[in-house]
DNA sequence: GGTTGACTTATTGTATACAAAAGATTAAAT
DNA sequence: ATTTAATCTTTTGTATACAATAAGTCAACC
């Protein structure tokens, strides 16, 4: 499915904005395809929720700030809960992949630190490698489809990019706690550490957008 | 979308099994319709995960009783979060909607036990409709997308319709302790009195596998 | 000035045709 | 008899054509 990954990625790194009308037969000419694959990437992007249909065609997501609270309340309860099951049901090898991809993370950040601007990107993939792999040791599969639709808000508004140095340190220390509930295979204390970060992120998230408030991304008026 | 409607309500009625592979020239006969229009109902089906890629076409997803366990575990996280949320923010209006709900699901009951087999079809919407409204009254409209994918399971399995009459009675008892802490805003009683009635739930259908063993809707094997 | 209605244009929905790829089948060779 | 290669058949992927419908335009009318 190229159409669907070209599209997708288009309105990840914001090529599409958020509130943008696309026509099949403009998407087909940019792809250099027929509407038919072009329709068919669109079909799927709307049951994921990426685009929301119109009277004619769709147009590209956007939220508002109260969305953006309420997927971020989803997600931490899904990722709470995750990483509970996590401490209860998680392997030794489960709990090494979830140590290596911490250490990586933490390895992303130093460099960041010492001014490699370029690693923001290593850090976004191995934090969520982490996330994957707390999610993975609670061996329930079916988490992964409802995490990854609802982690698309942070991605579409790339909020790692305005982590500042303490902010990244501060990740990384939650990170370790809850590496170290799931460890010692404590649930409680993994799903509250969990939640802790998430919030966290949604508030990130949320103050950055009142700051730049003029932001494209957001729609104006939250109902 | 008249394919999309066609196929997903084949697949719930069990007219296609799981496990059964459908071709696009095949379902495009069935319906009288091109291709094309059945490939996209198709592709949403797919996103949807009702159906499953093959090498070649798609097949209708089976689930293992694990996956039974791991959806209702997460329908129950997500339920009882949607209940604990309408005790803090339901309205007047909404209380008013989920006891009407309640009080034609106990009518549909009734008519079921005084032997109007008929009936079994209003329960399941009147029960349908008191869900929703409670998780209308959590005031998260992203909880609708997540609860949709995880209800389809019960409805796959038309589990209802091997409910007794006690156990209807009881869940319409757990049905008013629901209400009950709802309409006195106590959150954690709402929480764990859904998390209680899905269990229930769950236990049924799982209970009910077990029995007749040889069920063509459940796969084999539990890896 | 603003509304209504006929007409034009743009855009989507569906059908059909053909190209590409996967699977099945047959025949030859060891 | 089993494996391999070549060929045929089925099924999917994409393009194009046309029909159906929504949106936009303009002029006549109140």
């Amino acid at each position: 499915m190229y159409a669907y990954e070209f599209i997708k990625d288009a309105i990840i790194q914001g090529k599409y904005e958020p509130g943008m009308r696309l026509a099949e037969e403009t998407l087909a000419k940019e792809l250099n395809l027929s509407r038919t694959p072009v329709r068919e990437a669109i079909k799927q992007l709307e049951a994921e929720g990426l685009l929301v249909p119109l009277k004619r065609g769709v147009s590209v997501r956007h939220f508002t700030k109260d969305d953006i609270r309420q997927i971020y309340d989803l997600r931490t309860l899904l990722e709470g809960y995750g990483a509970s099951q996590a401490a209860i049901n998680r392997t030794d090898d489960d709990l090494k992949r979830m140590e290596t991809a911490n250490q990586l993370y933490e390895k992303a950040i130093t460099q960041y630190i010492e001014s490699d601007m370029d690693s923001i990107k290593e850090i976004v993939d191995v934090n969520q490698e982490f996330h994957n792999s707390i999610v993975a040791a609670s061996k329930n599969a079916h988490i992964f489809f409802h995490i990854s639709k609802v982690v698309v808000v942070p991605v579409v508004f790339r909020s790692f990019y305005w982590y500042n140095h303490f902010q990244l340190q501060q990740s990384l220390e939650v990170h370790k706690i809850i590496l170290q509930a799931i460890k010692n295979k404590e649930p409680e204390r993994a799903r509250i550490a969990m939640h802790e970060h998430i919030f966290q992120g949604r508030d990130h998230v949320l103050r950055h957008l009142e700051e730049i408030k003029n932001s494209h991304l957001l729609k104006e008026e939250d109902s």
